[in-house]
DNA sequence: TGTTAAAATACAACCGATTACATTTTTTAT
DNA sequence: ATAAAAAATGTAATCGGTTGTATTTTAACA
């Protein structure tokens, strides 16, 4: 099977009798070409089976028309809807997509960074890995001018255009609602505190017990990362603690069902002895026993936004610079996992 | 923040009084450059940023060096272990990946297919959509003599190259597993036949009961989506069962764990009521209670594999239309929620 | 009918790399 | 020292579009 020739726009030229230019510009409904060429020339173009080069036209114009995107996982059903986000706005300011993922590494975020910037991605929107020390390797863009929008973990003293949701007020919310239900001692079993969104979490956490009058025990707290390993032993570590805390706040649905299940194994009722509250609403915590309450926000609507400003601002239609900071509504949803006292 | 003016060959040739072709060869560390020369072009391209440009490249090579990969979601462990396989390869191979994903629908697998194929990928790795009626649209690249390899999800009477597991074997492993562990009612939850991967495990599904003289009883066949809906569905449909069927082999982990949950919540007992064994090794499995036994096929392995055999076949090596189907191992994995007389 | 404006089309340079072929420089052998 | 061979470098065409400017065709009007 050998690959037949490409058809060009020469070839459109020639069987037509008429100039590439007006190829060019009438399969780009220039409206400088007459209705009736255009038709002819699109009809030519659909007959000899023409598609265009897109490395003949970018070389040309000086843009890719790609936006990169790099994203600390893919696993998720949150990045997966950010990314259906994303992918729904570009494409239909027909823009093409290249998706990275770090795996959670510093390295391979390093090296995506690297790839997309050769690339010569027209933007970028990217979601820190866990263990991303600094934002240097961004510089690059910033540096050729290409727009950057982050999302979700972000640089947090940066002066860099970021999509988020408020952490802080989600720690809040889920620590709220466990005293509500009567939770005294409240665990809470997160990730890295270097990462804005588990350390803004951490602090509406610490709000909450102070603004309810119960005091901070720092034992309670658990820094861990996000493996099976860390929710089992997070479990263990609470069942080591005299008196067993009465609530636990994680700050990530796998993790905390992988405590549960520890916790149940140990003889543990939930939500009788322990009020747990997760954070993510991934698929998982409606299958749980029981159901997990967490904290859910829109990853779709993050990635639209994400996106849409990012296109607005290479078609100059706005300014990234001045619009800094975009917080995406967040809501709790109550399960089972929580409700010591009933609905 | 303007857009620093880009560094070409033409830019480092004039520093360094040389031509660009030298340039060019240099950079390319072809060996008809001297050493010495290198150097400088190497060191001079560092100092200066330079960034080749993958049009011009491209262009003038008449290839793109894009893998295009199809799948049909992005949320589970298999495809992005897949992924992950082929991403290792292509990466090393110096190929980029143009990777997506057709939520399940054909309409969009439609619209993914056309899209790579104007954006001209060498090679093409798809695994088809639930609702995929034909492969038609695969034909443009057969036509253009661009390769493709299909994997997982494939068409079960074309000629095409895949890479496939033996879902037959599955099927077979799953049930004769149910059988010895006295399960005699076996139901059977599972995917439109009209895919490949969901008709061989049927099959073997049907085999296994043959050989162990357990006669086949088309009522217990449930034939869903992949939903979780569907999974409540088919449980309260066991439900109805006189006698309710002891053992239940479902063809994903996901509607597996949905289905015991509401198999529990109706005061089912597992293993002991109903013995159950799910496919695919999600995350989900280990953490659900009982654990869930299911079929475990390593991604990362078939992404490598479907991603190696393409990129021998462009670059000559070897020919895809020879090695026509690739046959992955597999293993039963056995955990709780499958063993009625323990180990 | 002739003049001018407007519409449609054509010409040719350009984007930045690659590469066949030509030329120059260096090395080797006589 | 000189011819021949080998190594290094250079020249220029090429990939397939886009687009500023020039030219031709058509339309409008006096």
């Amino acid at each position: 099977m050998h690959k037949s020739k490409e058809i060009t726009i020469y070839d459109i030229a020639d069987k037509l009798n008429i100039s590439v230019a007006t190829v060019s510009r009438g399969l780009n409904n220039d409206v400088v070409v007459s209705k009736k060429t255009r038709k002819k020339i699109a009809d030519m173009a659909a007959e000899l089976g023409y598609r265009s080069n897109h490395f003949a036209r970018n070389l040309r114009q000086q843009q890719t028309n790609t936006i990169g995107v790099i994203v600390h996982e893919l696993n998720s059903n949150f990045i997966t809807s950010v990314l259906a986000g994303i992918e729904k706005v570009t494409s239909e300011a027909g823009y093409d997509l290249l998706i990275a993922h770090s795996s959670e590494s510093y390295i391979k975020e390093l090296a995506n960074a690297k790839n997309l910037f050769h690339k010569r991605v027209d933007g970028l929107i990217a979601s820190l890995s866990f263990d991303t020390k600094d934002i240097n390797h961004f510089k690059p863009f910033v540096e050729k001018g290409v727009p950057l929008i982050f999302f979700d973990r972000v640089e947090q003293d940066g002066n860099n255009s970021v999509v988020i949701i408020d952490n802080y007020k989600c720690g809040y919310q889920a620590t709220e609602h466990l005293i509500e239900q009567g939770c005294k001692r409240i665990a809470h079993i997160t990730s890295s505190l270097n990462r804005n969104v588990y350390l803004q979490r951490y602090k509406g956490y610490q709000d909450a017990l102070f603004d309810n009058s119960i005091s901070l025990d720092e034992n309670l707290l658990i820094v861990s990362d996000l493996s099976e390993k860390a929710g089992v032993d997070a479990a263990l570590q609470m069942l080591n603690m005299k008196p067993l805390p009465d609530g636990c706040f994680i700050t990530n649905d796998f993790v905390a069902a992988v405590c549960m299940r520890t916790l149940k194994e140990h003889g543990v009722n939930i939500p009788q002895d322990i009020a747990i509250v997760g954070f993510n609403n991934d698929a998982i915590g409606k299958i749980i026993e029981p159901a997990l309450s967490t904290i859910n926000y829109p990853g779709i609507d993050m990635g639209e936004i994400a996106a849409r400003n990012l296109i607005n601002h290479l078609k100059g239609i706005s300014n990234i610079n001045q619009t800094n900071t975009i917080i995406v509504r967040t809501d709790l949803i109550i399960r089972k996992s929580s409700l010591k006292k009933g609905v």
